[in-house]
DNA sequence: CCAATGGCTTAGCCTACGCTAACTGAATGG
DNA sequence: CCATTCAGTTAGCGTAGGCTAAGCCATTGG
């Protein structure tokens, strides 16, 4: 699972949560890629056991995907809230920001931020993480 | 300049600090390249006016590289130092995520995290940069 | 003096991952 | 009922950035 892998399960995650259902068209807009990207990739999730595709076309993911996309997910929303409470960025900033960066970082480092927030309570006090989170 | 393209003006720059000079195999060597992949990278930076090569195929850097090199160090120096202080992970792994950090972080959250290093001074207390910086 | 070594370059291959164009099939509406 | 629209797919392209193979040239040493 590389960079790109991760935001097609990330989406898939997030635009489930948010409507109820995924279709591969739903995925292009979130990011912004054309249905051809998207059908392509979805094909190669498949194949990964990652997710399924239902009558209609809905995108499910498998238990594998799940954990896979929720682990994506917990490392986006620990960099969201880390860079607005040191950084002091918007909350739209630290988002495109930790979008990036969650492809990237070390599981020590990870693992060193969560215990600074921890630890640091203060510096995350009135920091409002944005209700809905958005993939791009 | 991309990702690839600032990993090779960075590591130039080092080198040159590093060992008084530089060539195309320093650097395929420190970033674990082919030769005739630096070679191409080489040719590109020329055209884009970053370097020049001279006698003997030593590179050296144009203003313009410089400059570009110089940012992405302190970019590189900046994240390496904030990851310590705040993750509190060793220096190797803090270099690592900062090397692959410095390419895609915004302005706005490098500036934040410049300010919040000044007004945390505690936190940095007694962190070791290394010595030296490797590239990757 | 000739062969080996070291360094640069070119040619051509491969993968990842975007794209457009064009096809298919299902649903919808004038 | 036929035309449009929408969704998914396939085919083929382009760029970035790795790679190996192989050629060229200068230096060096038996």
């Amino acid at each position: 699972m590389h960079g790109a892998g991760e935001d097609y399960i990330e989406t898939i995650y997030i635009l489930q949560k948010r409507m109820g259902y995924v279709r591969s068209v739903d995925v292009a807009r979130e990011l912004g890629f054309s249905r051809a990207s998207v059908s392509r990739a979805v094909g190669y999730m498949r194949d990964m056991g990652l997710l399924n595709m239902q009558e209609g076309g809905y995108l499910e993911l498998t238990e594998a995907g799940q954990k896979e996309a929720e682990a994506v997910y917990d490392r986006h929303i620990t960099l969201t809230a880390f860079l607005m409470a040191t950084s002091r960025v918007d909350a739209d900033t630290a988002e495109k920001d930790a979008c990036r960066i969650e492809h990237i970082i070390s599981p020590l480092t990870l693992e060193g931020i969560k215990r600074f927030a921890e630890d640091h309570r203060d510096l995350y006090e009135g920091i409002a993480l944005p209700a809905e989170y958005h993939t791009r």
